[in-house]
RNA sequence: UGGGAUAUAGCUCAGUUGGCAGAGCAGGUGGCUGUUAACCACCGUGUCGCAGGUUCGAACCCUGCUAUCCCAGCCA
């Protein structure tokens, strides 16, 4: 019966099969020990000169690293095998002699492996990356679906700049340009309005020239909004969803999370409430190590460190000036120079990891911002429409994947979290 | 687009004052009946990133170029 390394435990003394490939091969006088993996996990297996044809013995001496193979054998309870179990070989059919496997169980340089990104994806540490981000992904689902949420995915291909042009990818779209999207959210807020509770979830674009351990030019978003929310209901809704995933990893992703020798106590910690600062307070904070910072800058990454390192829990940091946010945020009735804004900046220097407000719902106001910003009015005359029928408070944020799971992993690297990452100087594989 | 660094064997790196091109790992062969990144012995491997220059002599010094990595802005 073929079955799964990671269900191993339920087979104990039965006969299976496990179709797979070769992790590494050991061998002692009479006996070789081979390590099979499957992607659900590695199992060792033992074959005995004696107690199995010298025919095989004979092809496991030759079976090369990454060769796929179909083992047959008996599950056995053992100490000395890693993982507690192993499998005592009746069979081995090799599907595939693999030939010098590039990647061999040695160290290798970040410059080496990108290049063999398909085959890298194959070791034991990414494969516990990808394996975290389906749960966080599948957590994230869980957490607002169980909230009433809609699915309502947003264009990829879309008519014009959400937020200015100069950062977006320009496709040939028959006989005009389309852009490929950068945020989801406008149409979000269209959704939102339509079903009340929305999320859109999928790759965004951005074509910025930036070349850091944060960013990648494709990446991925998940952007809930909300009809009749405000500012406070926008931050319950982010910390809400913070802890939620970050108890599911724990619960179900412990092993992941070993293999790649992340300090869960760090993760531990997580617990509501986060702290909510203004930006005038986070301003204040930063500039008793950095005094260069002046209110009405935006923050660097090295700011955003110096924020997350005083605090254990990812913090909210609401109230940003106007000026650097944009133009679809709601201004404080109380203080026009202010946005109703947040970000959410995740601990040990994870950076920003989610950025939302409350929508400007207003249509002269909205309108006014549009002019401020010489942006074409008649590109967003749908969005516009909003504001003309039925308005109301809205808002949600958007949430960086990548850069959640670098932080729930403890990988500095957003290039590392995403299966083929797409960055300023590479689009191969 | 700036700032910093690197480029030597398949990989990871060392290479002293300018004087024969090196090690570990991987690979190959042999040995060993419970190995855990197994171990032991033996074996092979080079456009020293590219193009010039200085020098009796350059991996090493100088000039230019190329590629890659790190950090940053913009942002999620």
């Amino acid at each position: 019966m073929h079955i799964y390394i990671e269900d191993i435990g339920k087979y104990q003394g039965k006969d299976v099969i496990i179709k797979g490939w070769l992790f590494n091969k050991r061998s002692s006088g009479k006996i070789r020990f081979i390590l099979v993996r499957d992607g659900t996990g590695i199992i060792q297996s033992v074959i005995a000169k004696g107690e199995v044809k010298d025919e095989l013995f004979k092809i496991v001496d030759k079976i090369t690293q990454e060769s796929s193979v179909i083992l047959t054998g008996t599950v056995r309870k053992d100490d000395r095998a890693p993982g507690g179990y192993e499998i005592i070989a009746k069979d081995i059919k090799v599907i595939q002699m693999a030939e010098d496997y590039p990647i061999t169980p040695k160290e290798h340089s970040i410059e080496f492996l990108l290049p063999f990104r398909h085959l890298w994806l194959r070791s034991k540490k990414q494969n516990a990356i990808m394996r975290i981000r389906h749960e966080i992904i599948k957590a994230c689902r869980d957490f607002l679906d169980n909230q009433g949420f809609i699915n309502a995915d947003t264009p990829i291909l879309t008519p014009a700049a959400v937020e200015g042009t100069t950062t977006l990818f320009q496709v040939d779209y028959y006989d005009q340009n389309a852009y490929l999207s950068q945020s989801g959210q406008l149409y979000n807020e269209a959704t939102a309005a339509a079903l009340g509770k929305v999320y859109c979830f999928g790759p965004t674009f951005r074509a910025e020239k930036s070349k850091t351990r944060r960013h990648l030019t494709e990446f991925w978003m998940l952007e809930p909004e909300v009809a009749y929310i405000e500012l406070d209901g926008i931050m319950d809704l982010a910390e809400d969803m913070t802890v939620y995933f970050v108890e599911r990893i724990l619960e179900k992703r412990k092993k992941e999370l070993k293999i790649l020798e992340r300090d869960i106590s760090k993760l531990e910690k997580i617990k509501k409430p986060f702290p909510r600062i203004t930006y005038k307070q986070a301003v204040e904070i930063i500039r008793k190590k950095d005094k260069q910072l002046k209110y009405g800058d935006d923050f660097g990454a090295p700011h955003e460190t110096i924020l997350s390192d005083s605090f254990d829990n990812p913090i909210l940091v609401h109230h940003y000036p106007a000026g650097i946010k944009a133009f679809y945020m709601k201004r404080d009735p109380n203080d026009e120079s202010l946005s109703l804004s947040v970000d959410m900046i995740g601990p040990e220097g994870s950076g920003e990891l989610i950025g939302g407000g409350q929508r400007e719902d207003d249509y002269k106001t909205l309108l006014k911002r549009l002019k401020e910003n010489n942006l074409p009015e008649k590109s967003y005359e749908w969005y516009l429409d909003l504001r003309k029928f039925g308005t109301c408070p809205h808002g949600g944020f958007g949430l960086g994947l990548e850069r959640t799971i670098g932080w729930i992993c403890g990988v500095k690297h957003v290039r590392e979290t995403i299966p083929f990452p797409r960055m300023l100087d590479r689009v191969y594989p």
